[in-house]
DNA sequence: TTGCTCCTCACGTCACGTGAGGTGGC
DNA sequence: TTGCTCCTCACGTCACGTGAGGTGGC
């Protein structure tokens, strides 16, 4: 006339395996078996099991259901312990769907770095991965330049023959590729000063972030392409000096 | 002049155990190595790595991720189903945390079936097991009705005397017992008329309920103390009949 | 030589779920 | 005999974490 594994589960409202489980880690008592070797469960066995869901459907682990238990902890110290844990991880899911509406209402993709809204349309792959990179090393407000720099730089005219530039590209074709893009530089650099020493504005110091911009700049361009960088970065020293 | 390992999960804001097991998975390209067997990371994988990171960090299914570079998934939607989810989750910790809120707030017991408040000091351990019983095989309006009859139940002059009624009390013993109570219950029955046929009440059919409870009141009283329930029944009986 | 970094197994965690294979009751 | 229930291993799941034991660079 007891009540059999599975009569407890619905009784409690959970699985067999559940209530196994509770078993084998000593949470829950084992009750008599009958002579086929059938489990049978008692009230106070519903009781425990009932206490157990209780806390579980709170989110709380079986381990401090355990504690509880064997008094290891207070009770109303735990609960409030679970209460903060909830608000913490309420907050963090909200912070989650604000930034899923973000990525789902407008057409900002998912390769982008957070918080620099839409726009990146625009932007080459390469571009888009030079972005990503400088976001690891700059704040949020140096990546919003860098990113209004990358746009405008697509509007200069050669941007199409350096992104096609060959890696065996002649000096020549390089050199003057150089001279299309300095002024536009030169201007930007004026717009926003702290390019002229970025590494101050960097999140984990300067060598940090140059040896990862560097890198990342290996990685993504071909040697022509680097040399042109080069090329600029002299005709803009030049510049300074003269 | 390649990333380590360590310096690519920094970069990411990860651990490096975490980019060893997107390997593991193939979800991210295992990078090409140095002669010394250290890998050498390159854009490419930071790239393909913020996307993972981005994506867990929404609480999104590595699996999913997976589905969705190998383009299985549309992305939108699998963004609109991640937003989905964590409203019902949202939903389902904030009801946690009211239900914290009473069990803080107010004395009620853990052990005692949610929905009833506070209250259940009052009454015995076995009356607050009969009670969890009831919670599983009748509705909370039931319960608030049973809970009011076991607290007045626990006011009768008999009731210090029938919870420790041992189990061979004599039939005098018995019969005065079931004497006490017998006004009490009639009368409570009259109170609450759906009593006389709870089975119609049971949320699992009747036979269950019937089978739960009977084997419930075995488990907690001896057999003085079903005798006399069983006297009370009769005398009830009686008392309408005549 | 010492300390630090990198590597690869292999096993652990959490709360169960999912078969596999066998037995008992009607 | 058939179908249903119960039982016990043993392994799987998910996203990594935690050592263990060995090697390389300075």
């Amino acid at each position: 006339m007891a009540w059999s594994t599975k009569e407890l589960a619905e009784l409690a409202g959970t699985t067999v395996k559940a209530i196994r489980h509770y078993h084998e880690i000593g949470l829950l008592d084992e009750p008599s078996r009958a002579s086929n070797g059938y489990k049978q469960y008692e009230v106070r066995h519903l009781v425990s099991l009932l206490r157990i869901t209780r806390l579980t459907d709170l989110d709380m682990p079986l381990a401090q259901i355990a504690a509880m238990r064997r008094s290891d902890v207070d009770p109303d110290a735990a609960l409030r312990e679970l209460d903060e844990e909830l608000t913490v991880t309420i907050a963090r899911l909200s912070r989650v769907r604000a930034e899923l509406s973000l990525l789902l209402g407008q057409q900002s993709s998912a390769d982008m770095p957070a918080g620099l809204g839409p726009l990146g349309a625009d932007l080459s792959e390469t571009d888009r991965s030079v972005l990503l990179v400088y976001s690891r090393v700059f704040g949020l407000a140096e990546l919003r330049d860098l990113r209004q720099n990358l746009v405008d730089m697509r509007k200069n005219p050669a941007a199409g023959e350096f992104d096609s530039l060959p890696p065996d590209a002649d000096e020549a074709t390089r050199q003057t590729l150089a001279e299309q893009y300095a002024p536009q530089l030169s201007a930007l650099i004026s717009r926003y000063p702290w390019m002229r020493d970025r590494g101050s504005r960097a999140l984990r110091g300067e060598a940090f972030a140059e040896r990862t911009i560097s890198q990342a700049m290996g990685d993504l361009y071909n040697p022509a392409q680097l040399d042109v960088y080069d090329r600029i970065r002299r005709l803009l020293q030049n510049d300074r000096a003269s």
